[in-house]
DNA sequence: CACCCCATTGATATCGTTGTCAAAGAACAT
DNA sequence: ATGTTCTTTGACAACGATATCAATGGGGTG
């Protein structure tokens, strides 16, 4: 039988709502018995139940992880962040995979929080940019963390990360590699990543008066085919660029594929990029050129600002901004 | 305020003992007893009180996945027909990243069951593999489901699949493709699933009358750079294969990648094979041979009979074995 | 010195289930 | 008719925590 409540009171002869008293940090506990209680914790190996305490206090101690991306590298990243962050704070994870078309979505996530009673939900794109969606959480009082927000609503819980800054930086390098014919591939238009990276590359180019060239801007949707296919158009109209930057690795696996079909290399012929550092970025040859973003870190940070807000530390712990980092490997050549 | 089992049992006219033997399947309701009950849960949409059943029955409802194991799409695919298998049965899942070579690995993972009153595990490769492990969880008798299991002990509960098989359907095929000489890249020696596909292709070259060269057939462990170095390895002896069998995706990408700087083009200079349809299986170009395990749906199973064993239903739900599928790509070529 | 206040502590009710055990009634045997 | 067994049901305790609220006592105030 595990150790209850119960026998750490005996153990430390004060009541049992003491040590509830300890355990829970509250306040106006007069600090020789919280010694003696915590020893008496300690000496015994308590550990609250969980039920119990749930039960009492309405609390599930569940987080739930709210995803809908069929990206399996940075779902296992943010979990693993996550899971890191919950070590040791009593809260577990719940992962609820969902699908950001179901007009249901709304009803299914406010039945699913409340049919487990959890207490917190972090969000991830393309859900988090769904602002109707998180107006419907807020209406309905629950707690939420979001990874890559759409805009930064200083009052809410998030981590955002620079892909602005990111993209722009990366689109220098191409040119600062001699490129200037340099074409784009568009994201998930549902994800406000997208429009981010988009735009840093645009200005880079723009702020080193190179002109766009639509021909080259194609609309992608993250997915490997997505960006074969547009590289398949690039690649067929009459003046080709000279580097392409993929608004992710997958598709630019897939540009690279449509590339070397028509016979072209990579780096020779083309110049690559893409973003995020998936484990393809280094599997393909040439290994691809690309941003990294610190994925776990932050869904670390998700986790913790949301439990802090629990826990009343909001203080404490806010709302961050991550830094990318880029990574220039053998698919980005010099002209 | 939710509903509770004393709204129930008002509402059908019956003691809250009742409705409890309703909702838990009890024996000896009687017929007309159990319809107005369920009819009444119906009405008031109840829905049991997790952590007061816990509390009360001593059981969390949840089950735990155990994994080491760096591959991020297989663990995502786990994940997902763990999690679909526990829709609607009110277990739920946590995940536990191990680590198998620690020596803490048995205490550690005991008093994590123990603290959070897992119901029961679901074990993947490697620490599927490790016999005295899975001792130390009976001794404690602590209930779980394997994933790939080194042996099928008709007593415990597991899901395999027809890894040996696969790897003789696969080496098969590369030589019907006219394939004499054929080098093997060994997997991760403590995955039992390693040395099935090993023996595979072992059998399927000897069957096939063709002589083993020790040359061409190296260790790896899964990882993309054990197979670029194997590769290297390869390639560097006086007499080069035409065909390879890397016992996974990512590695058969380390042999590319390892070719590819060697001058050698796929599948024209090589043919090459891998194992598992990981998302990288596709994405390079050309695309691999290579094998797929219905690994979700094993996962949703090895979840099903754990919970059928709670639940009192082991007969109608057993271990089983899985078939694989073999998928011919680009990167195999006929002599 | 009497009074009040506030910090500290504890007795007990409570959360929503399941477990125990006994009672009531039906069914069957003698 | 009586005793026995089996099926069905309910009253109440119990799980292990937190919440409420009252009791206690030390320190400050007039």
């Amino acid at each position: 039988m595990a150790v209850t409540i119960k026998d750490v009171s005996k153990d430390a002869v004060v009541s049992i709502k003491t040590v509830s008293r300890v355990i829970n940090n509250e306040a106006n506990v007069a600090e020789a018995t919280k010694k003696k209680v915590l020893a008496s914790v300690k000496k015994l190996g308590f550990k609250p139940n969980k039920s119990a305490q749930s039960l009492r206090s309405k609390k599930s101690y569940m987080l739930a992880l709210l995803y809908d991306n069929p990206n399996k590298s940075y779902l296992a990243d943010v979990q693993s962040g996550i899971f890191n962050a919950c070590k040791n704070t009593g809260y577990n994870l719940v992962i609820q995979e969902c699908d950001y078309k179901s007009n249901k979505l709304k009803t299914d996530i406010i039945k699913f929080v409340e049919d487990f009673k959890i207490d917190g939900l972090i969000v991830t794109p393309p859900l988090s940019d769904m602002e109707d969606f998180l107006k419907e959480l807020e209406d309905h009082q629950i707690d939420y963390s979001i990874i890559a927000p759409s805009t930064m609503n200083p009052e809410s819980l998030y981590v955002s990360s620079n892909d602005y800054e990111a993209a722009y930086a990366l689109t220098s390098e191409i040119i600062k590699h001699g490129h200037k014919d340099i074409g784009f591939i568009k994201g998930h238009p549902k994800h406000s990543a997208s429009h981010m990276r988009f735009n840093g590359y645009l200005d880079a180019i723009k702020n080193h008066g190179i002109k766009r060239n639509d021909q080259w801007i194609k609309q992608g949707n993250f997915s490997f085919k997505s960006g074969f296919d547009a590289g398949v158009e690039i690649f067929h109209s009459a003046k080709i660029p000279t580097a392409i930057f993929a608004s992710n690795d997958s598709m630019a696996a897939g540009i690279m594929k449509s590339a070397q079909m028509k016979g072209m290399q990579v780096p020779q012929d083309l110049s690559l990029a893409g973003f995020d550092d998936s484990p393809i970025a280094h599997q393909l040859w040439p290994a691809l050129t690309t941003v990294k973003q610190p994925v776990e870190k932050m869904a670390a940070h998700a986790a913790k600002i949301l439990i802090a807000r629990f826990d009343g530390l909001a203080e404490k712990t806010k709302s961050k901004e991550f830094k990318s980092e880029l990574i220039v490997r053998e698919s980005l050549k010099s002209l």
